[in-house]
DNA sequence: ATATTTGTTGATAATTATTATCAATTAGCA
DNA sequence: TGCTAATTGATAATAATTATCAACAAATAT
């Protein structure tokens, strides 16, 4: 298995260590991976980043280490319409954009309207739910699918 | 194919036809069969409601068609975090409450909330997205898994 | 009404996504 | 170091979804 530099690992094998988990190249090899992303992958994107460098890694490896970095809380799942499976490696409360027409979904927070829900929930009861986050999800079309989106 | 009472179906026959899609039974049986429902079935679930009754119908036809019908809007694609394709009857703007224990996907729907949000987003600007709707996503685990969840 | 056209369906093969199995390997610890 | 239990890789099995295409049925023209 490739070895990573020190120094940047072992900031994620803190991270595991901390959840709990042994700390192993593949686990170090796809959490980096995963957190050196910008968007929301499924399992196979990950596969490609990490198999040119790493080429006895097993695709199997890779689905199994994405569940359990997401059961220990160091990534998310996401949910998505297009039926696979897809991650989250940024486990801060956010929400997102699905563009409906491509496959991207787009990370959108706003500290306001995070207020104005958490707010609203906190005047609310709620029975036998263990709520883990809440967020806002816009479904939406991409118009000119070249072209970044933005709210401002 | 077993055919419907006319009183009952008329209504989503109009539907279909209004939607520029072809009114054939298996659309009618597939689309009552949906609606029928109150939750947010996959697709192996709305065949085996329907092939009791309808014993010739095809698999691949259900796939298909649910798809169609969401595409035209009859239905909608919703969410989850299961890596399956999901549906939902109700195409009315409404937040869902996504137990990850369990595959259960409550709707969850508050005028206020809603009235809040649309108030929040009706100020902002966005570029190059054309915005179908916006919900409220509560991930949550249910406590007692036989119990029913509230939020008041 | 009947024929024609075009889109839809059923059966099933093919593909894709995911999970299971299990021997070999490795991390963590005595 | 050596032991133990968890993890991994290879791959088989399963599950989910899509593609193919001839037969069929709905809408439209005749």
């Amino acid at each position: 298995m490739t070895e990573a530099p020190k120094h940047q690992l072992s900031q994620l094998a803190l991270q595991l260590q901390e959840s709990g988990l042994k700390v192993t190249q593949q686990r170090l090899v796809i959490l980096q991976a995963i957190k050196e992303r910008a968007d929301h992958p499924w399992v196979e994107q990950i596969y490609e980043d990490i198999v040119a460098a790493n080429p006895t890694i097993s695709l199997a490896t890779v689905y199994k280490t994405l569940e359990t970095l997401a059961e220990h809380g160091l990534i998310k799942r996401v949910a998505s319409t297009d039926g696979q499976k897809r991650y989250d490696p940024k486990v801060e409360n956010h929400g997102h954009i699905n563009c409906l027409n491509t496959r991207e979904i787009i990370d959108y927070y706003d500290q306001e309207l995070h207020a104005l829900i958490y707010e609203f929930f906190k005047k609310k009861k709620v029975g036998n739910l263990k709520i883990k986050n809440i967020s806002v999800e816009i479904n939406a079309d991409k118009i000119d699918q070249d072209r970044a989106v933005y709210i401002k």
